[in-house]
DNA sequence: CGCAATCCGTAGCCATTGCTACATTTTAGA
DNA sequence: TCTAAAATGTAGCAATGGCTACGGATTGCG
């Protein structure tokens, strides 16, 4: 319900209200990613990509409407909000630029696509701009 | 209780189970850097290294002796298993090449201190294996 | 020794994210 | 149209990891 997370030791601020985060995230850069792609985004669609139950998605597109990150009506596709839609740009941004970062470095393709997801939301604002940096020199 | 992760689909397996493989990853890298700074590692201390009440750290702890990477007895410190030193040396090893990494890409200490600790966990063998080169090179 | 402070365990609550089983709504085809 | 399949929702369970409150164990100090 809270807009912000409460602030922790910066460190380990890899608790529930984190975790929490990285599931918002990983759901508006799916549900962004299935409307490029087939126009549409359905709860199934998301529970295919994300390997889970279609239930699981279904509370989580709940949670994550409570957030007004996503809009969705009963039997109805997924749509991202203003606010679902700046973070999704944000998002895919970030994780495209950990992946062709990880391709540079030499991790083969494969892997570099799986590394990136997990890794994407532990990149901070001066990795990120390091990783640019590597990139465009 | 199992050793086993059930196989998901392999990029999205930052499910449940993956999360709680996480927690146990920096748990026996904590207790392992708690013993070799101070001789032996309590509750307290883990509590205050995550920064989460001394319950949570005891319910964990319990979890992790099930799975035989810690031992403990009450009100006694934690020492590590054979099989969670082993654990706790490579994910030690693995969170340092990172920190490197990190830092030699060009990101700050502190971020890279912040970040190494949320990346780690999802840097497979082969990204591990271009970061060591570039230490390298 | 004994008591107070500190440390740790237990009880019991909540949120998140998995699941199966079953109910309901849409949609498409005969 | 009308019915069956597909899609989605609901009920209810488990595991994990947060918490506070409270109680028992250890330890150290007067």
């Amino acid at each position: 319900m809270e807009e912000k997370t409460k602030a922790r030791s910066i460190p380990f601020a890899r608790t529930r209200d984190h975790h929490a985060n990285e599931t918002a995230e990983d759901y508006v850069e799916a549900v962004a990613d299935i409307i490029a792609k087939s126009g549409e985004c359905r709860v199934l669609e998301l529970a295919r990509h994300f390997n889970v139950s279609h239930v699981t998605v279904s509370r989580i597109v709940k949670r994550l409407q409570n957030e007004r990150l996503l809009h969705s009506q009963p039997y109805r596709p997924i749509e991202l909000t203003p606010k679902g839609a700046t973070l999704a740009k944000r998002v895919r941004e970030r994780h495209q630029v950990v992946l062709d970062f990880l391709i540079a470095i030499g991790v083969d393709k494969r892997n570099a696509e799986i590394d990136s997801e997990g890794i994407e939301h532990h990149v901070g604002l001066k990795t990120l701009a390091a990783m640019k940096r590597f990139l465009k020199g």
